[in-house]
RNA sequence: GCUGAAGUGGUGGAAUUGGUAGACACGUUGGACUUAAAAUCCAAUGUCCAUUAGGACGUACGGGUUCAAGUCCCGUCUUCAGUACCA
């Protein structure tokens, strides 16, 4: 019997589907645990092996806490809404529900080959109605809440419009937009009613406002900042500007703190939690107000060192300020105004990549000092950005290295306030060692004392408080594509309304192209049924809005990280009870949060920080218990390509005769010398032509040898009058990695059929050809994209998984070689004929030796601990340790070889299902608990004790654990082998460390 | 610039607490089996010197601590990832 592995992995997968082998319960006595993988999205090009590392490792683990006796949830779905499946419908037609649908069949046979032990009933695809009804849902009870600084939560908006109602705003303390003014209860109660929403939308989660964004006239469409390239879009070239667009927008900055704190309540890793930190960006100084000379108006600006308010010698604006246009003098309007124009056509990445370049206009006109008194100039610079803080700094050129620059270009004074301190060739920074001088009530004092002071006299002028400050801004909410969830909104008198639960899904309407209106509307502009009507609570035709019951309803789709912000709470609910709620209380009880979520470091600010925003805020309002989503995080590392290099000369022929001269007969080109061809040389060889080190005679000589039939013959002479001259062009081909073998050599004639102009290509030396190779990201454009498909047919699901493992440290990236799948398969072979022979199964029932139960245990110990330290690419080693090693002890024994298969059924569950049966057992060994370690088993006498010279190994001595350390030290020095290295020296010092090593000093 | 991670044979990597550096594989070389190939099995394989015995050098580089350093400390360089001129 051999190892039929595709017949294996068929049978078992099989049996695990009919089965419902990996179903989840939501009645257990069982502890439970849930692990989660990052949902893909299906893409038409389908996984490659990168893709499913992150998936095994999960698994590995899943099954693991299965054996442990845990009731583990590990279910899989798709995030299913998304611009590529939009793209491809804009380019063909296709619905992308279609595109879509098609892609997850792949995906899901893809998924299936590798043996997941998913719980399939249980998926999601943000894409189904079913699902984005909640969604839509989720975003309402956003709309209907506000965040409620004094008990630092989100609460009903209901409750502020009767405190608005009771006793206006004054001592409403909530996150809100900053150009809230005051009102008394009169005041909102002789609001009309627009006044009242509008003033609600100004404290909801979500609310709609002008936002600013990156529009492309041409495509119609609002582009990110990584699509702007060198200021055009990145496709077509096409111009972009910026443009005020009314978005829906969430509040997630009034979560920022909580966001923070909640870092320090999770296991993730600390450069993830460290990127979160700088993203939320906080920063504790003050708010400092400045007035302006001449003007009733003021400039706020934040500052994290109020401490150097007396070092301040000029104000800077960023061009885009209000004030800007209100302040500058008429002597500089020419000047400011072309300022503003030329920033504006820099895209805010560009600003950022140029730090060097110091630019800037003063306005004419001055703020006053709020202490001295004294007169400031305000410029404006670019280096000062809009959308951070106030769009405003108080410029300290002695204490920070922008102003500082900026100062000396500009030949402003720079005043030092700081005690014993140079500045004529740098700012000083550091705040730790300051003593403030030159300032007033502030001398003498160091950051800590003089910022508290600097405060406390601010607030006594009224002209600044304490205040901190986050770099996190409100996300955008609104996309203008299709392929989204719309939102369940329609507007009366342009005012915002939402659709009652009862009413959802809102489904996406059709339309004819998914492209945005010639008017510059969203695709949903083209929708002819896409208004809603208030008596029957349906979505009807557009014709039919009167703005009396029929509303238009919203245009724009949500973006792709709404469907994936609470995705894990639905699969805690089973399908079937999932049409009244999006998860029942008792399931969101018994799940709580995701145990261990692993996925690619790529979501560290986006995904991870949302979802989080969005659990925190469903918590608040009573929706889940918990109040992070992610108990545990791991991002494994990108699986990179290696890619094959063919190097060589493309070698084409000019001929200088005319046509006449050919056609004569005298000259007579052979016909295979009128098609250019590529000459394959060795790496080697190429590294040296290119470079121009050696001449390239050989080849010449070796091409006009191969072209005897023309006259004159071919040369690469270029001063005579010969006629038919060679040239040549040195090329790297990136090989596809198909064609290639686990030495490297190429399969040429593959590599010639691969394309047209390679059909005559020709080898210089006529041996087999080896490529060069190179580390690459996998992508389809290097040719160096392995598919898991091939693997499971070649070598099996079970060599694909331990090979996805034994590459490297699962956070690691690593490069993808196939060729080293080899090394994993032979030890799937071995472990297979350590239980079958040529006829039948060979374990028995015999005793197990000492040296069985030692290898045993041993790997029961260290896989066990890999496995928690989510270190699996060692317990691939201890395996194929301890297969190789109960080989060479002709191991028959049962009480040996039944628990190895269930260590090694998490990594290799096809073939270790096959053979626990084979051993007679009826139920999935899924269903085994995992063998317990027995210390005793591990228990030596002997130690081999490396015995080194000043710290140098030289030769090892084997003796009992339990002898003194006197004792070993005496039988050391008497060995003859010590006696030899010492070579009559007398020791200086002899180190015993019983149980470790001994070391001899002198 | 800043933040984070990482630099170990020809390659992927191991060494979890300072205690025999290079486990386990790939590749390479040699051998067995075979008409042959594949498959399988056996042996060698950090570099250099040496016939052997053995020795020297070796974990990016330069220092340091220690009986002992891949591991700890200081400095430098390189690579990768993320990013914000953040006041």
């Amino acid at each position: 019997m051999s190892y039929h592995f595709n017949e294996i992995e068929a049978k078992w997968q099989k049996y695990w589907a009919d089965n419902h082998t990996f179903k989840a319960e939501n009645n257990s006595d069982k502890p439970k645990y849930y692990v989660l993988d990052m949902f893909p999205y299906p893409s038409g090009a389908g996984l490659h092996v990168g893709h499913p590392l992150g998936y095994i490792a999960s698994d590995i683990y899943a099954r693991y806490k299965r054996h442990k006796g845990f009731n583990v949830l590990h279910p899989q779905g798709y995030d299913s809404f998304g611009l590529p499946a939009e793209q491809y419908a804009i380019q063909t037609g296709q619905h992308p529900a279609i595109t879509t649908e098609t892609n997850i069949k792949t995906y899901r046979r893809q998924l299936d080959q590798i043996g997941f032990s998913f719980d399939w009933s249980r998926e999601v695809r943000t894409s189904n109605p079913e699902y984005y009804k909640w969604t839509q849902w989720i975003f309402i009870q956003l709309f209907e809440s506000y965040y409620c600084k004094d008990s630092n939560m989100a609460r009903p908006i209901a409750e502020l419009i009767s405190v608005f109602e009771a006793e206006g705003n004054t001592r409403i303390n909530a996150a809100c937009d900053d150009d809230v003014t005051a009102f008394t209860a009169e005041d909102w109660n002789g609001f009309s009613s627009e006044e009242q929403q509008d003033m609600l939308l100004k404290y909801r989660l979500t609310y709609l406002a002008e936002t600013e964004v990156n529009w492309c006239p041409a495509l119609g469409t609002v582009l990110a900042n990584d699509e702007i390239v060198n200021g055009v879009s990145e496709r077509g070239g096409h111009p972009v500007i910026r443009k005020k667009m009314t978005q829906w927008s969430m509040r997630i900055s009034a979560y920022a703190e909580r966001l923070l704190q909640g870092l320090e309540t999770i296991d993730w890793t600390d450069s993830l939690k460290e990127s979160q930190r700088n993203w939320i960006g906080k920063s504790v100084g003050a708010s400092v107000t400045f007035n302006v000379n001449g003007h009733d108006a003021v400039i706020d600006v934040f500052t994290t060192r109020p401490d150097t308010i007396y070092g301040v010698s000029f104000m800077t604006l960023a061009p885009e300020h209000d004030l800007v246009s209100k302040i500058t003098t008429a002597d500089q309007k020419v000047e400011v105004e072309t300022y503003i124009v030329a920033t504006a056509k820099r895209s805010e990445r560009d600003r950022m990549a140029d730090v060097k370049t110091i630019s800037g206009v003063f306005t004419g006109a001055y703020a006053e000092h709020p202490f001295t008194k004294e007169p400031i100039p305000i410029w404006i610079g670019d280096y000062v950005l809009a959308g951070y803080g106030t769009g405003a700094v108080m410029s300290v050129p002695c204490g920070d290295q922008r102003d500082y620059d900026f100062a000396k270009h500009f030949n402003i004074p720079i005043p030092n306030i700081f005690e014993g301190v140079d500045i004529s060739e740098e700012a000083y920074s550091d705040k730790d060692n300051t003593v403030i001088a030159n300032s007033d009530f502030l001398n003498g004092m160091n950051y800590k004392k003089a910022t508290k002071r600097a405060i406390y006299e601010l607030e006594q002028l009224g002209q600044g408080e304490g205040k901190t400050n986050y770099r996190l801004r409100d996300a955008v909410f609104s996309r203008q594509r299709y392929w989204g969830e719309p939102f369940p909104v329609y507007y009366v008198n342009g005012k915002p309304q939402m659709i009652a639960l009862e009413h959802l899904p809102i489904v996406l309407p059709e339309v004819e192209k998914y492209l945005p209106t010639e008017e510059g509307e969203p695709p949903l502009g083209r929708a002819d049924v896409w208004a809603w009507c208030t008596e029957s609570n349906a979505v009807v035709g557009n014709d039919k809005v009167n703005d009396t019951t029929v509303f238009p309803l919203e245009l724009n789709t949500m973006p792709g990280w709404a469907g994936s912000s609470w995705y894990f709470f639905r699969y805690m609910e089973e399908a079937a009870n999932r049409a009244d709620v999006f998860a029942t209380e008792k399931a969101l009880k018994y799940w709580e949060n995701v145990d261990l979520y692993i996925g690619g470091s790529e979501h560290a600010t986006g995904h991870l920080l949302y979802s989080r925003f969005w659990v925190k805020f469903m918590h608040d309002r009573g929706f889940v218990g918990v109040d992070e989503p992610f108990k545990k995080l791991i991002n494994q590392g990108m699986i990179l390509g290696t890619s094959a290099f063919v190097y060589g000369l493309w070698v084409s022929f000019s001929n200088h005769n005319s046509e006449e001269d050919l056609n004569s007969g005298d000259n007579k080109i052979a016909d295979d010398v009128n098609r250019p061809f590529l000459l394959v040389i060795s790496k080697d060889k190429f590294d040296e032509i290119d470079t121009d080190q050696i001449d390239i005679d050989e080849i010449e000589d070796w091409i006009v040898d191969k072209f005897p039939n023309s006259t004159p013959p071919c040369m690469f002479d270029k001063n005579a009058s010969i006629k038919n001259i060679f040239n040549y062009t040195p090329m790297t081909i990136h090989a596809d990695v198909s064609f290639v073998n686990a030495s490297d050599e190429l399969d040429f004639e593959t590599f010639k059929n691969w394309r047209e102009e390679y059909n005559n290509a020709m080898l210089f030396e006529n041996s087999t050809y080896k490529v060069g190779r190179d580390v690459e990201k996998m992508s389809k454009s290097k040719y160096n994209v392995v598919n898991p498909d091939n693997i499971c047919e070649q070598y099996g699901a079970d060599s694909l998984r331990l090979y996805e493992m034994f590459l490297g440290p699962l956070e690691q990236a690593k490069p993808w070689n196939t060729a080293g799948i080899t090394g994993v398969h032979g030890f799937l072979k071995k472990l297979w004929k350590l239980y079958v022979d040529d006829n039948s199964v060979k374990v028995s029932d015999a005793e197990p030796s000492k040296d069985n139960l030692k290898t045993l245990h041993k790997t029961i110990k260290k896989v066990e601990e890999d496995i928690e330290n989510f270190s699996f690419n060692t317990s691939v080693s201890t395996f194929m340790i301890a297969s190789n090693e109960l080989t060479q002890q002709k191991c028959t024994s049962k009480a040996i070889l039944e628990p190895l298969l269930v260590l090694i059924s998490p990594y290799a569950p096809h073939i270790a299902e096959e053979l626990w049966h084979k051993l007679g057992n009826d139920q999935s060994i899924s269903t085994a608990p995992f063998p317990k370690f027995e210390e005793k088993h591990l228990v030596e006498s002997n130690k081999n004790y490396p015995i080194s010279f000043n710290g140098k190994m030289r030769f090892t001595l084997e003796l009992p654990l339990d002898m003194s350390k006197d004792d070993i030290e005496k039988t050391v020095m008497a060995h003859e082998k010590t006696i030899a290295q010492l070579q009559g020296r007398e020791p200086k010092k002899v180190i015993v460390v019983p149980g470790k090593i001994v070391n001899i000093v002198g």
